[in-house]
DNA sequence: TCTATTTTACCGAACGTTCGGTAAAAAGTC
DNA sequence: GACTTTTTACCGAACGTTCGGTAAAATAGA
């Protein structure tokens, strides 16, 4: 099996389990290869098959939500791009977010370096284009933290209610709260 | 040692580890009892364990963030009140939320319907309030949603880039997101 | 002394990981 | 092309450790 095959059944155990809730059991039944043989794979270990889907999953985001929003579109289409992308990302808040779930006990520990750098990129990139509608960067930055808070705390609350209604409306809502408030 | 007391300190082992990463020999290194000793005070092992917790800080959330929306302030002077209690109760964001920590993973499948509950009654009484000053029910969910959003994902924030403006930024602004918009 | 609490010693099961080995594909040699 | 060697991909079985949990003995308080 291609090694990309086999983080892509990796990433949903990760996701929905958290780092020590993805027991290498329960990843060697998503994708189908026994113990040995993902260890084949990543001598590394369960530690570094979570590297490699964060890898993976920040080369998506990269392509999909942050390389939009430097495209030379209006600022507002760009927005629009980045939140179909994010929808897509996390099928309408269904799917869990790596980031916070990822940031938690001991997992924090082992990538903590990455998952900030993640952030403050993505924080970064969305105060940027704000700044080019006229904002100044402090508002800009404040608008981009809002934007993110919303989206995270979205995930949190379709989790837990089963109601993916807020999710949307706060990625159709994202343009008018970056750009018209 | 009280029970109470005991309770007091499993909590910051599952809030900080989550359900899977809080193992019994962390729970019993931080009350500093035995774990045969902890399986006297809960005899339901673990998940008894994090149920108390649960209840426990339910019962605090009950007193100190829904009560007071009660009241008969008027409704700006609740809605800062219940700040002022998120406030110490996340510690400005640097502790995380039990409510996201268990809804992921096997906690989930645990404790959906108690979170789910939780959840709602906090969303209603914010609704609620947001409705006695004349805004119409559907906006008035809308913006209950929006303030928990942003404190969820504000603590999301918090958690990963280690800075607390966000999170203190989103409570103080609170009582504008829900009344002026 | 009786009861409530805590501890020591222990258990089976699951954890992440490693070992020894097989079958097939790739690479090297003539 | 045929033959040997090496590498790759995979697996069953076991490793030592830690998991959540238990029984019986020691301790403490009334």
């Amino acid at each position: 099996m291609p090694k990309e095959e086999v983080i892509t059944k990796l990433i949903p155990v990760f996701r929905h389990y958290g780092y020590e809730g993805a027991t290498v059991s329960r990843l060697s039944e998503a994708t189908g290869l026994k113990k040995a043989s993902l260890y084949h794979h990543f001598q590394g270990g369960k530690e570094q098959m979570a590297e490699a889907v964060l890898e993976h999953i920040g080369h998506w985001i990269e392509e999909n939500v942050f390389a939009p929003l430097h495209s030379n579109k209006p600022p507002r289409k760009r927005i629009q791009a980045m939140s179909q992308s994010i929808d897509k990302f996390y099928q309408s808040g269904q799917d869990p977010c790596l980031l916070s779930v990822m940031s938690v006990g001991e997992a924090d520990n082992l990538f903590h370096q990455q998952l900030e750098q993640f952030l403050q990129k993505w924080l970064d990139t969305l105060a940027k284009t704000v700044e080019e509608t006229g904002v100044t960067p402090v508002l800009a930055r404040q608008r981009a933290e809002d934007a993110i808070m919303l989206v995270q705390g979205a995930l949190v609350l379709v989790r837990v209610t089963q109601n993916t209604q807020p999710f949307k409306r706060v990625l159709s809502q994202l343009p008018q709260i970056l750009l018209d408030d």
